[in-house]
DNA sequence: GTTCAAAACTTGAGCTTTCAAGTTCCGCCG
DNA sequence: CGGCGGAACTTGAAAGCTCAAGTTTTGAAC
């Protein structure tokens, strides 16, 4: 029996609006990141989040965590970033199965350099086409979906200054 | 100079949802796609696609544009749907250089198992944990955003349309 | 004090995507 | 009608991601 509740025409929109917009802005960033700095978004996180770390250092599982990303995943791309000379493996002193990713100057350099193109990005292709109250209602919805998704809350204590609820 | 004009709480925290949403949204409509119907998201749509179209045909080019993806990927894309049998390649009869791309009775019924569980995943994850309110506003950022995105509306050509997604 | 499951990574193979050519064909300009 | 630029695809190699093992180390149970 065809039990499946379909969407709506007006879920239908919604849905398809929001795989274009992902795409769509996807591409854009990756696209600038690419020409800017010559990596792709990924890559450009994990620098990103080993620079605001304490010591520009994280655990491997700590830096998959924050990105996102299974151990496999970021195995390999340390192992990129390692070549190019962005970041650098250490042994953790007291779990010598755990290695320590690091950012390297050079890394934080690329970075640096990066950024401000890439937020210039962000903010042209995303938060210039919304109304003050809209990024405020999309913040709000993304928050409910979160929640949905991530019932641990794992998000919460990545996302800066999370709010209290 | 630092002419940068970085992201505010707001905003950085803003961002960083929607990343997370997108990351985690997209994961679990591949995984649950996967294991039902052994076939990632990009080929999925282009399963959908076709079997909204006329004759549940479609030229390549035509379908690159409302899968948005690039001539390359597609071409790959169908050489495995074709493969598999889901997809069989024709000749266009007019112009000798474009080839039209059909799904097989074995294609729709692939993409008619994997749909109703396709959906209920969007509906679980996308649209129960909003109201009916935030539907409507996430729908009017999305769109704000994608006609700043797509400037030329090829987006919007697509976007009115039929079940399933 | 051994054993053993689980944690933290790494590795290699297979699949998808990207990138840069390469091919064939249409339509137009002169 | 003869080029010729561009359109529509395809192809092959390189890059990135996923999946399934495999390794070493730890902590805890017995």
């Amino acid at each position: 029996m065809d039990e499946t509740r379909w969407l709506d025409a007006e879920e239908q929109q919604t849905w398809r609006a929001f795989l274009w917009t992902s795409r769509l802005l996807t591409e854009a960033l990756e696209r600038r990141l690419q020409q800017e700095a010559g990596l792709p978004h990924a890559y450009y996180m994990i620098l990103a989040m080993l620079s605001e770390a304490p010591d520009r250092t994280l655990t491997m599982s700590d830096l998959a965590r924050v990105v996102r990303s299974s151990a496999s995943r970021l195995s390999h791309a340390v192992a990129r970033l390692e070549e190019a000379g962005w970041v650098r493996r250490a042994k953790h002193p007291g779990d010598r199965r755990t290695t320590l990713a690091v950012l390297t100057d050079a890394g934080f350099a690329v970075l640096a350099e990066a950024a401000p193109g890439h937020v210039e990005a962000v903010r042209e292709h995303l938060f210039d086409p919304l109304t003050r109250e809209q990024v405020r209602q999309l913040r709000g919805c993304l928050e409910s979906v979160l929640s949905s998704l991530d019932p641990d809350g794992e998000a919460r204590d990545v996302l800066p200054a999370g709010p209290p609820s």
